[in-house]
DNA sequence: CTGAATCCCCTCCGATACTG
DNA sequence: CAGTATCGGAGGGGATTCAG
């Protein structure tokens, strides 16, 4: 699954249509990548550790609505995934700070685009869906 | 929602956290609609339709993986989204297409970012989940 | 050709309770 | 404060089959 892949310049036949960078064969590796953002909560943890270093808790209260589980699943597979990073600091009480790297920074300079978006199509979707709903089922 | 915005001088002890706009409770709704995106096979929907208008059978084979049923149900989302439109000509056979709305192309530019980040990044997420598991399953 | 309908598994996610 | 453990519902998503 790790091959190389992607590197059939050969190919005889293949249209190459590279309208779609998600389409493709390698296009299966975007989607599992994109993924990391299709999470329910990963993006508001981004986003929201984008106003810099934070602890659990503060996490917590400032997304809100988030139970515990969720947080720390979601943290430790962004951890993972080197989007932040985890400080423990023993002392008492016990004091974990989440912030991001490098990478994740840019994660969530390439999200803004569909965050602002999103904001700015809320009404539009609302309102397309009450239409076709309205269409469609009016039984 | 195209409205400038952001201007609420008047909040008196609101603290205005504009660090996150996924954080607040405006951010609820945003998350709602960033699940439009979230599905397994939308971005590669309207990434693929970005290509001008096409038929069911097309998009299926274009996409690649994806079975009848999830691509008729990511279309029916999408359309009742006003993402997509959805043509039939009472053709024989028939004839049904799908293209991209005007929110629906906007939807795509907003997506672009987000798609590059990925396919530049896949790597160093691979490395990252690796080294992750690594140092920490090495029971 | 386009799609609806059914079956079924599997993961996500929330609520709750317990530890250090 | 910062987690972990477990239960259970809800829905996503694949394979297959039937219909216009």
């Amino acid at each position: 699954m790790t091959g190389p892949a992607t590197a059939a310049p050969s190919a005889p036949s293949a249209p190459a249509t590279p309208a779609s960078p998600l389409s493709g064969p390698s296009g299966c590796r975007a989607r599992e990548v994109l993924d990391l953002v299709a999470g329910k909560w990963s993006l508001a943890v981004v986003d929201t550790l984008g106003a810099g270093p934070m602890r659990f808790s503060e996490l917590k209260r400032a997304i809100g609505g988030i139970s515990q589980r969720m947080l720390t699943v979601t943290l430790r597979g962004l951890e993972r995934d080197g989007i932040l990073t985890r400080t423990v600091y023993a002392v008492m009480p016990p004091n974990v700070t989440y912030e991001l790297t490098t990478m994740g920074r840019t994660l969530l300079e390439a999200t803004r685009p569909v965050v602002q978006w999103s904001l700015e199509n809320i009404a539009a979707i609302d309102a397309a869906r009450a239409e076709f709903d309205a269409s469609a089922e009016p039984s």
